[in-house]
DNA sequence: GACAGCCTTCCTACTGGAAGGTAGATAGAC
DNA sequence: GTCTATCTACCTTCCAGTAGGAAGGCTGTC
């Protein structure tokens, strides 16, 4: 954790990136080798079977989420900003980058023919994604920030649903701009001051 | 149109249940020809290329789609009622089958990685649903029948997007009921006498 | 009615390449 | 001298796709 960029964190950053234009079953440890410049053999040093792989990829992204969230929550103290700056995010990613997907929604996407321990780590992201936005949802209720039409479970799941899908809408359009487009009157709708 | 189970149409019927698992790079024509019976070459008979199956699989959906949704359309007028046979169409296929999900939805996360030909299919999909649904939000906002908060194309987008997005969700927690949970708030916005 | 040709469907057998993964050697760092 | 990271070279398996032929059905024509 001190050297800016090792190289297995140059396979776990080629890796996400090609997973994010094709998946678990779309790219190989070749594609990865060409990219970073190294055999195809020097990366089973780093990581002994492709499922190793994906799963602390996997695995990082979930702590790097964590990581991210807790810091977020240092700054950001209001739910509905909260929520803002997550949707905000996910714009963002979608304009930047060229292929941007959350890698985890992309798996979910191919579940059933992960490795078991691949999905294992999946799952336990959106089990983590959910307990987060339900505790916004609870405090936005709570301080009135925020105004729910549902219990705060249900409208995490709802708004979790709604980045998702509309990411996927992105890319299918190939306009990013669906994204925000989608999200505006999501968020406007949890908006207490916005009559309707 | 004839026959009630060609040998190309039990081909096109398993490569659908495949791509459902597992995404376009998660099957093989070997999986095929072990479900169908009959040896690998035989599918090239039918499908020269693995890019004319799955164009034609994803055609085949759409027109079966774009048919059904003309039937759904003689008997149901209510628009409401339209987007609820919609949401209770996904979560009957959520239920009953084993591994349902929008052939489409999957396919497009997948976008970037897919034949061009394959891709252009998924995106006039997305186009031909985005479509229908607008007119829908239209009908509804003239008619009284639905109560939107934004533009029709918009809410359109958004009902999509909170589709897609539930089946993710089911999908990653493994718990099909989830599906009806997200979208059942989100039909309840739409409905004009509801109080919110 | 019988034969001839053709078309459809499926087969066996194969190809070249890419997949994930292994064995063993080399070179430098501590 | 051992440990780490990389290499070359190779293995096995699987992949999409091809070549060529066998079996059966349909449709002519005599």
């Amino acid at each position: 954790m001190s050297n800016l960029s090792t190289t297995s964190d140059e396979i776990l950053a080629s890796a996400r990136a090609l997973i994010m234009t094709g998946g678990y079953n779309g790219f190989s440890y070749a594609d990865i080798a060409a990219v970073v410049g190294i055999r195809k053999a020097s990366i089973h040093h780093h990581f002994p079977s492709k499922t190793d792989l994906v799963r602390t990829l996997v695995m990082r992204y979930r702590e790097d989420a964590e990581a991210g969230i807790a810091g977020l929550e240092q700054q950001v103290q209001d739910p509905l900003a909260l929520l803002q700056t997550y949707a905000g995010h996910w714009a963002q990613c979608i304009e930047d980058a060229s292929r941007p997907f959350c890698v985890c929604a992309l798996l979910a996407s191919e579940l059933p023919a992960l490795p078991p321990e691949v999905a294992a780590e999946v799952k336990a992201f959106f089990r983590f994604a959910s307990a987060w936005l339900t505790s916004v949802m609870e405090r936005g209720a709570q301080g009135g920030s925020l105004k729910l039409s549902s219990a705060p479970r249900v409208e995490a799941e709802a708004f979790m649903a709604s980045v998702h899908g509309a990411m996927l809408s992105a890319r299918a359009y190939g306009t990013p701009e669906v994204f925000a487009t989608i999200l505006a009157p999501t968020l406007q709708r949890l908006t207490p001051t916005a009559a309707r």
